[in-house]
DNA sequence: CAATCACATCGAAGCGCTTCGACGAAGCGC
DNA sequence: GCGCTTCGTCGAAGCGCTTCGATGTGATTG
């Protein structure tokens, strides 16, 4: 490959000065700029990535560390990398998934310190998580997408799950509904200290408090057959239900199966409001769910904003957000049935 | 951080002795070793990633290139993930997922040129790919997960659609059925030249053929909805078709639905062979699906050992890889029941 | 018109590692 | 006891870039 002093020569300037002209760092003459990109053309430059990081101590990547092979790949996360990708390209950063089970923390430490990387995305957050525990130990520049149990001081993005389940609360209750039943993701994810499982679940029990109604929550198994028993359950546990907040897709399938199975209309005998959903999944089933789906893109965008501030030490530390789900009407929920609860 | 010089003089041996113990290149003795890697453990010595890159013209990283945008990640992809990881890792390399659109080709090879990795593992390859253009006119190191229409000459493992497809067919037959239709991906995937949508579809038929028998295929959009509209076609087409296999994942489910919702049992009336298919897929429907599942984690691990065979240039060329899907008996697939075709 | 000042450019010193040739000290046969 | 090989180690030369201080050149000023 041709390397900067080629071009150099070819333009007859010093390596110096072409090294401006590519990085913009001091002025260089507009006569002069045009025959180095003249020669950079000719000669097909491409500066070498390795020399440039060693002579800069920065590689311009950022890595988005996921467990791929513990959990699944979401449209959600699919939206997340999109627009984490675009954003770090925008800022002159490369993203790249590196792909890490949970315990190897190390490695991924060693990932920025041996200046593979300038900071680190961490996916897939739980609530003790102890990546997150290695990484400020080693001073490593990194944001979370999602949160640890007390994330003071740390930089992160993640969903606002109170205010989502606050507003998918207040969408059903606004319909006139009063027996709301939420329908969460698994029990092992719970055991796993996955943070959504928690949040959501403690969101959704206020939301229903502050109104004087009585929580109703069950977890269940990330398939459809197990969204079918679930359902089961909050018949059995409240035959007078009339609405049903999910947050995990595959039972939401197997859960609208089953209520017409039973000879219940969705929406016209009881809601059901799919919360934290990907984009698409709502075309899904039949009638199309009503959602409040990720906001997976903004938290790409912010989620790099904030780590490439805090590799570049410019902000002192951002501040941390909390996106709420958007409410996407669908056909899936309507007015509270006029039966008296129980009745039916 | 410390580098090889501090490591070096702690342990009162020269930089290159440092080197030559860490990398093995040339004999060091055993009590020299001893104290080199105290030294470096009492320094928490990590190896700059750039500086051995730029030395040794190697970054020791293959990127998979993966248009995260434009197409699910399915549960296939993960387990090739991450075994293609596992692979990379034990010999000595880092795996990393790069999202780029399809039609960056030259970012992609650019990655190479600029040293950024070693060598590409292109995936979602379709029947015509600029990709494959770019990076073969560039002398780039690289694999295909899937084949251009004409791989002669190139890098690839692949499923073996023929083989799979026979199968299916076989197992089918095999159970006495004889009117077999086919539910493959949908038009949108043929058009853009998804090759499994046109290698899968071209294997039914000559399976079927093979056997006297009529073909009859359908594309269909990856929804479930889209899936029961599709079984609604193949049933008016041939009202007496007692097997379907499925080769889209979503539909599959439709499809389920839709015959139970006509009376038809699964599988005592119509039986349902899901090919091409993620695991934990079949454990989604009622009753669970007999599938053919892709063998993601044995192309990844060969992927993974054919580039980097092309990357030290040992090898020629690797031969090509084709595997086929795996049966496995879930409780969708049965003997053909009695009825005489079309007298249902 | 000498002193000053931007501006554009150059040369050289690294960044932290790999790798090559060289070299001293044993160990060997004869 | 001489040359010879072998083993373990060293010093130095890069890899291709960024960046700092220095320098030359006109234009600007009192």
């Amino acid at each position: 490959m041709a390397t900067m002093q080629d071009v150099a020569r070819r333009a007859q300037v010093s390596l110096s000065t072409v090294s401006y002209a590519l990085s913009g760092t001091r002025p260089v003459s507009a006569a002069t700029k045009a025959r180095i990109e003249a020669a950079m053309a000719e000669l097909g430059f491409q500066p070498n990535a390795m020399a440039r990081g060693l002579a800069s101590k920065r590689s311009r990547t950022l890595a988005l560390i996921f467990p791929a092979m513990e959990l699944g790949i979401s449209g959600t996360v699919q939206e997340f990398v999109a627009s984490a990708a675009t954003t770090a390209r925008s800022h002159g950063y490369h993203l790249v998934l590196w792909p890490f089970p949970r315990d190897e923390a190390d490695e991924v430490r060693d990932l920025v310190v041996g200046g593979m990387a300038d900071g680190v995305l961490l996916m897939e957050v739980c609530l003790d998580d102890v990546r997150v525990d290695t990484l400020r130990a080693a001073g490593v520049p990194f944001t979370m997408i999602g949160r640890t149990e007390d994330p003071d001081g740390l930089s992160y993005v993640d969903i606002d799950f109170d205010r989502t389940t606050e507003e998918a609360v207040a969408h059903l209750t606004a319909l006139g509904h009063e027996r709301i039943g939420f329908l969460n993701h698994s029990e092992r994810s719970r055991d796993e200290g996955y943070a959504p499982t928690v949040r959501a679940e403690a969101g959704y029990r206020a939301a229903m408090r502050r109104r004087g109604l009585e929580p109703l929550a069950v977890l269940c198994d990330e398939r459809p057959a197990a969204g079918r028993d679930a359902v089961a359950h909050l018949l059995q546990a409240d035959p007078g239900l009339t609405a049903v907040v999910t947050m995990n897709e595959m039972a939401t399938f197997g859960a609208t199966v089953e209520l017409q199975a039973r000879g219940l209309r969705v929406p016209d005998d009881v809601s059901v409001l799919s919360i934290v959903t990907s984009p698409g999944v709502a075309a899904m089933t039949n009638p199309p769910l009503t959602t409040m789906h990720a906001p997976g893109a903004a938290l790409g965008r912010l989620g790099v904003e904030r780590l490439i501030a805090a590799v570049e030490g410019t902000s002192p530390t951002a501040d941390p957000v909390l996106l709420p789900c958007l409410l996407e009407e669908g056909e899936s929920t309507a007015r509270a049935s006029g039966h008296p609860p129980g009745t039916r």
